[in-house]
DNA sequence: TTGAATTTTGGTACTGTGCCAAATTTGTTT
DNA sequence: AAACAAATTTGGCACAGTACCAAAATTCAA
């Protein structure tokens, strides 16, 4: 891979949509994941996914087995929770404006991989860095991770003078 | 033109990123536009250009006399006025999260063609129906025209029982 | 070991967007 | 009115992103 070492910091527009859409279900799998499981996932066909895949390697978000599987790198996983937290936060924000959570969701799925990790963190911080999303299915994947946050200060640590 | 009389209703992902930047030129422009304008203001090649428009005069969008310029059909103008709406309102909604005008422009002209009127619509009602826009430069383009909305009420006229 | 299932490779395609060079049209200037 | 300059269009090509198919390669299980 050309990028084995990705120390970047992330902006959030380096991945098209299909490949934000596979780091954040290879987030919610674990071990080994199979390109099967990929293509099913997303009902396109095997081959489409191989060749996506080798572009994620080659980019260094993931390692792949040829024949075997894929699995995030540390890189990988943590541009993951990255593209997950962004997912949730713009769902949330769909939300206050009152649509549900399905619509919510498929909204988000067309615009989040243009938006910017920097309005992200704006974002997050002007919400008060919620911890609950409005549009996934079981609670687990509701909480939302603040490690990839860069903020300032968290809304409980300002001085308001 | 293939569709010489639009009367479909506005979903709002008709038209890709460029093509939703050419109305919503064009609605700031009176008479007819020349190409030269166009490459111009977005620093394309006027070939690109005419490409471009030769589509948007097929899909009934604009008006155009070869070697003379376009203009918008009736049908344009209201889809323009709902892009620049959707731009507006978006826009708004990045400025309430604490962006400046410009982020927030930028951080929009990257989603907006990919985001629903009926979405649109609902964050317009639940904003209270805004009538300035945060990110335009003249007062003149910061006012925002509802005639596209398509609520159930506005909300100076709901009742709260 | 052999056959079935999975995966990859190579070819092709289509959308969106862009450039370039050459041809066409228009408008202007003698 | 002819000729030239400027603007526009046409046709060819390209590249990213995404997708399919058929064929080849690999793995796994019987």
């Amino acid at each position: 891979m050309t990028e084995n070492n990705k120390n970047e910091e992330i902006i959030g527009l380096e991945l098209s949509p299909r490949k934000v859409s596979y780091l954040k279900f290879l987030l919610g799998k674990s071990g080994t994941v199979r390109t099967t499981e990929i293509s099913e996932e997303f009902e396109v066909d095997p081959s489409t996914v191989t060749k996506l895949i080798a572009e994620l390697a080659e980019e260094g978000y993931i390692d792949h087995i040829p024949y075997r599987g894929v699995k995030l790198t540390a890189f990988g996983r943590k541009y993951a929770e990255f593209c997950l937290k962004r997912h949730q936060i713009l769902g949330l924000m769909f939300s206050h404006y009152g649509l549900t959570p399905e619509e919510a969701c498929g909204e988000t799925s067309r615009i989040e991989a243009l938006v910017s990790k920097k309005t992200i963190d704006r974002m997050c911080f002007s919400m008060g860095c919620p911890t609950v999303s409005a549009c996934a299915k079981s609670n687990k994947e509701r909480r939302i991770n603040h490690d990839t946050c860069f903020h300032e200060s968290r809304p409980n640590l300002i001085n308001l003078q």
